[in-house]
Formats: structure tokens, C-alpha cells, sequence
DNA sequence: AAGGGACGCGCG
DNA sequence: AAAGCGCGCGTCCCTT
């Protein structure tokens, strides 16, 4: 009688053959395989449901799977999951922070083939993924969390990390459904009709008139920064910067014109006909993620800026034909996260409907919601002046121990320490630079001015962590939800739809299209859009309680079934 | 000509 | 009406 791997490792081999080493649930070895790249597929095609994947880079490995049309349900990222552990206060861990090459980390291509053609990158990093050195770097990632006295979190954030890291893949394999027809006409709609290559659209140049005419100055430049605060200045207006919140300060007939000129500036640059044709040529918007590419563990993106599409372009997310769209986000997710962490009973009663910072009013903690809003994410983020900073005290009052979490946190940040999310992602030490800064302040020689960056350079860090205890902490239930959901979605049948553009995985199948740190969209066939929603609300609960247990407190989700993803 | 920094602004 | 966290990207401008 064989028994199930509970691990497969894959590395590359003697001759740099796949290899595929099957551990068990000691990490004993069961078996050794050598594939080609045809058999490796075939092997995982066999086997995508029962096993966890090990390997040093799912960027690498899974792209090439997805290509072949083979999904997987679980793996265990070596890269995103070495990060977390070299920094993790609870993984005490010297052979890991010792070894060699696996905090390079770089972009996708210096990983794959195409370094081979990077010659004058010279040093350029590359992961480590010859077998020996991806089951030696296993072993030491197992032994860590083994060893770690948070083992059970650690094992699930670093599941979920790897998690994210399938979802990310499929997520750029799938591509937002993209209506180019809906796009071109909010920028005709906006800017008017496209111009001829090299040209200004016509709305643009229209108010550039009106603009130029106010300044009493027909050839002032607009779009360099200090240009245009010198035109200003010989205006009449006193700006000392040409962002738009301190414009909007001055009464003078050029400031409105000027800050619709640059609205539509920004929308024709950031995402105008030459964003359509490079990052949706073809009904699909398809954003490279990165994982974990936030110090708190968000993730971050590159290319198409796919984590800052403008609100007024997502009506051009739109369904395909026969299929629907189920658009989720979740209310207040920090201020609840924060809640549950810190264990706050009462924060976590004005969390009880769905709405938390109503719930802030109702208890007389604040007079309006948006008071509220603005003393949460003042509390969060450290302000101490202005309208945010004057309501904080009265959250310390209302609820001491979610705001003693973050103080706590704020005041480790500005001595120097470390802090650390709920599943164990820690921040970054201070840099060399901090610390002589701190020093150099303390010594008997230093000046007054010494003394003022010190503090302000100590206070800046406590910002920081105050915000990163709260931000990583949401992430992770984040992609708590996203793997839950993920799992739920390939449970669904297979669906009686028209095929959509979202290559062979997707095909007749609800998918992630979307993730935006609290906000996911799916794409469903319609027949599915219930089934979907259910099951986009029963992965929150999941998430909720796989982080916190059977602490009250709900994450309630505001949640469309819509051919299109604009808030409506 | 290429690259880095500053600025501004989109997102959460 | 905003000053306080985390990002990516386009533009301009200056340095190399």
C-alpha cells in the first residue's frame, strides 16, 4: 500500500529535468520523478487536487500550468514564504536568514528564461531552483514555523500568502472583462473625440484657452509644475504648490477651469486611448499582481496601474455575453480588524449592523458618520492636528483597548522596535539612516535642529507601524477571504455558458476577475450569480472566523449582481 | 540619451 | 473641507 505525498517538491534536476521529490507528513522522502516539461504537466494535470505544490516561485511554475490550462488547488511559494519568515519576530530562524539567493526576489524575468538574454544585467538575482536547493530551503522554512511559538498563524498566513500567489497568477491569466466600447465613450463622452496621433483632445485644449485667458498669460505652460506656479504667482495667486487641495483654497476665476483641466489631463494620461490599446487590446485588462509587494503585505501591481483605476472607468468593466458580474466589498474592513485584534467589545458593538461608523454615532461617541470616519482612519494613521486629530481623543475614551493597540504599536515604531500583524508578518527593522539619526540626537554634542529630526523622523516611524499593525493584519484576512473563495468557486459545476474570452481554465467557470485589497470581482455565468454571491459571503465568514475565532463581530459585504462593475 | 527625483493624483 | 498610512505611474526637469 502506497501513501498520499502529503508535499511535492519540484526543482530542476540532474541536467536540469524537471524533478518532482513526494514527501510525507514527516517530510521522509516517498518517491523521486524526473519529467520533462510534457510529463510534468501531465503529472500535475493527474494530481491538481490532492497535493501541495512545492516550489521556489509560483510566477515561474504556475504561469506554465495555467498556459497548459491546468489549474491547482494548493502550493507552497518558497520566495513569498522566505520573506515573511527572514523578518518574522515570531520565527526565529538563522539557517533561513542565512541562506543564500532567496531574497532576490526580483521581477518574473530575471527568474525565467529570459535572464539568459540579460547579459548587462551582470549580477541580476535569481532564485535558486535546482532541487537541492529548494528542498534544502523547505526543510528550514518547516523547521522555523515548527519551532515558532505562533506555529498554527504562521502556517496559515503562509498558506494564504501562497494561496494569493495561485490567485494572482489566475487573476492575470483570466484578465478583467474589458469593454472598449464603454471606455472610448466615457473618454469621447469626456475629453471629446480622439484626437489625431500627437494631438490635444478638444475639451482639453478648450479649457487649456480658458485657463491661459484667466491667467491674463496665452502662452503659460500648464503642465510643468513650476511654470505653472510661477504663472499663478504673477496672478495674483499666492500658491505655494499646484495640488489641488491647496488650489481650491484660492478664490480666483482661474482655479476652477485649472482644476477641471487637470482632471482631464490626468484621465487622457493615466488611462486615455493609449492606455485602451496597450493594456486592453482585446476585451481583456490583464494587470501583472504582486503578491505580498507591500511592506504590510498588501499586494501591489505593475503595469496598466491596475490598483488605480478611476472610479469613472469602472462601468467599462463589463460581462461577457451570458455572464454576469458579482462585485463585493467589504464596509470598513481596518476599523474591524483592528476591532477583533485588540479583542474591543465595544468597538466591535458599533460594528454590529453593517454600517461601523453609524454604529460610532449611535453610541454618542461622535455626532455624524462622517466625523466618525474621519477620528477611525485619524486614529489609524496617527494624525494630531486638524479636524481628524481633535476627534481621536474621544475614540481613546470610547474604546481603550482598540486604540491602546495602536498606540502601542506607535510607540514601538518610534523606538525602534518591531511590530507584527495578527498571522505574524513583521516590519522591517530601521535602516541604518534612522538609527543614526536617533544617535546622533542623543549625543552631548546635538544641536537643537539634531534634536527636531529626531523626533520627527521617530514620529514618522511610529505612523508607520501604528498603520501597519492595522493595514497587514487586513490583508491577510483579505486573502483569507480570496483563498476561501477561491476554493468555493472550483467547487461550483461547470456551468452551461457561452465560453468566455478567459482562456481555457476559465472557460464555463465562475472566476476571480478583480481584487482590489477589499474588494473582489467575479465573473460568473449568469445561471451562477447566485450560487456565486452565497458563496462570496459564506468565504467571508469563513475568513472571519478561520483569523478570529468565534469573536463577535461580523465583516458584512456590499454586494451587486451586475453586468458592470460601477457602483450603482 | 538615459535615469533619478520631485510632484501630483489615481486607488484602498 | 481635509493632513495622516500604503502604493504605481505619467510628466517635467535636472544630472550624468
Amino acid at each position: 500500500m502506497t501513501t498520499a505525498p502529503r508535499w511535492r517538491v519540484v526543482g530542476r534536476g540532474e541536467g536540469g529535468a524537471i524533478t518532482v521529490v513526494d514527501l510525507d507528513r514527516n517530510g521522509d522522502r516517498l518517491a523521486v520523478h524526473a519529467f520533462d516539461d510534457d510529463a510534468f504537466r501531465r503529472a500535475v494535470a493527474a494530481d491538481a487536487e490532492a497535493t501541495r505544490w512545492v516550489w521556489h516561485d509560483t510566477r515561474w511554475w504556475y504561469r506554465m500550468l495555467l498556459d497548459a490550462g491546468i489549474r491547482i488547488s494548493r502550493c507552497h511559494d518558497l520566495r513569498l514564504s522566505h520573506a515573511i519568515l527572514r523578518t518574522s519576530a515570531w520565527a526565529d530562524a538563522p539557517a533561513l536568514r542565512a541562506a543564500r539567493g532567496w531574497d532576490a526576489g526580483g521581477p518574473l524575468e530575471e527568474a525565467g528564461p529570459q535572464a539568459l538574454f540579460d547579459l548587462d544585467g551582470g549580477d541580476v538575482p535569481v532564485l535558486p531552483e535546482s532541487l537541492d536547493e529548494v528542498l534544502a530551503e523547505f526543510e528550514r522554512q518547516r523547521e522555523a514555523v515548527t519551532a515558532s511559538p505562533q506555529r498554527a498563524r504562521l502556517e496559515l498566513l503562509l498558506a494564504a500568502e501562497s494561496a494569493g500567489a495561485l490567485v494572482a497568477e489566475e487573476l492575470h491569466a483570466a484578465g478583467v472583462p474589458w469593454s472598449r466600447e464603454v471606455h472610448a465613450g466615457i473618454l469621447d463622452a469626456t475629453l471629446g473625440p480622439r484626437p489625431l496621433a500627437g494631438g490635444v483632445p478638444a475639451r482639453i485644449a478648450e479649457l487649456g484657452a480658458v485657463v491661459r485667458a484667466a491667467l491674463g498669460d496665452d502662452r503659460a505652460s500648464l503642465d510643468s509644475q513650476p511654470k505653472l506656479l510661477r504663472a499663478l504667482h504673477r496672478a495674483g495667486v499666492p500658491a505655494t504648490s499646484t495640488n489641488r487641495w491647496e488650489l481650491a483654497e484660492y478664490d480666483h476665476p482661474v482655479i476652477a477651469p485649472l482644476l477641471e483641466y487637470k482632471k482631464l489631463t490626468r484621465l487622457a494620461s493615466a488611462n486615455g486611448w493609449a492606455w485602451l490599446e496597450e493594456w486592453a487590446p482585446a476585451g481583456r485588462f490583464r494587470p501583472v499582481y504582486v503578491p505580498g509587494g507591500v511592506v504590510t503585505g498588501r499586494w501591489a501591481s505593475s503595469g496598466g496601474g491596475a490598483l488605480q483605476l478611476p472610479r469613472q472607468l469602472r462601468p467599462a468593466v463589463r460581462a461577457d455575453p451570458g455572464w454576469t458580474l458579482v462585485v463585493a466589498d467589504v464596509a470598513q474592513l481596518e476599523p474591524r480588524v483592528l476591532a477583533a485584534m485588540a479583542g474591543d467589545t465595544a468597538l466591535a458593538a458599533a460594528a454590529r449592523g453593517t454600517d461601523l461608523y453609524a454604529g460610532m454615532v449611535g453610541e454618542g461617541v461622535v455626532t455624524s458618520r462622517q466625523e466618525a470616519k474621519i477620528a477611525m482612519l485619524g486614529a489609524m494613521y496617527g494624525a494630531t492636528t486638524g479636524d481628524s486629530g481633535r476627534l481621536v481623543p474621544a475614540l481613546r475614551r470610547a474604546y481603550p483597548r482598540a486604540m491602546g493597540l495602536v498606540d502601542e504599536a506607535a510607540a514601538v515604531g518610534e523606538a525602534g522596535g518591531v511590530v507584527t500583524t495578527w498571522l505574524g508578518r513583521s516590519s522591517p527593522a530601521p535602516g541604518s539612516g534612522w538609527q543614526r539619526v536617533q544617535q546622533e540626537a542623543s549625543g552631548a554634542d546635538a544641536s537643537a535642529a539634531d534634536e527636531t529630526r529626531a523626533r520627527r523622523s521617530a514620529r514618522d516611524r511610529g505612523r508607520f507601524t501604528r498603520n501597519f499593525v492595522v493595514q497587514g493584519s487586513a490583508a491577510e484576512w483579505a486573502l483569507a477571504w480570496l483563498a476561501d473563495l477561491r476554493t468555493r468557486l472550483a467547487a461550483l459545476p461547470v456551468a452551461d455558458a457561452p465560453a468566455p474570452a478567459s482562456g481555457p481554465v476559465f472557460a464555463a467557470r465562475a472566476h476571480l476577475a478583480f481584487f482590489l485589497h477589499d474588494e473582489i470581482i467575479v465573473h460568473a455565468p449568469q445561471e451562477q450569480a447566485e450560487a456565486v454571491a452565497v458563496a462570496v459571503r459564506e468565504a467571508a465568514d469563513a475568513a472571519t472566523r478561520l483569523l478570529f475565532g468565534g469573536f463577535p463581530l461580523d465583516f458584512p459585504l456590499d454586494l451587486q449582481i451586475r453586468a458592470d462593475a460601477a457602483k450603482g
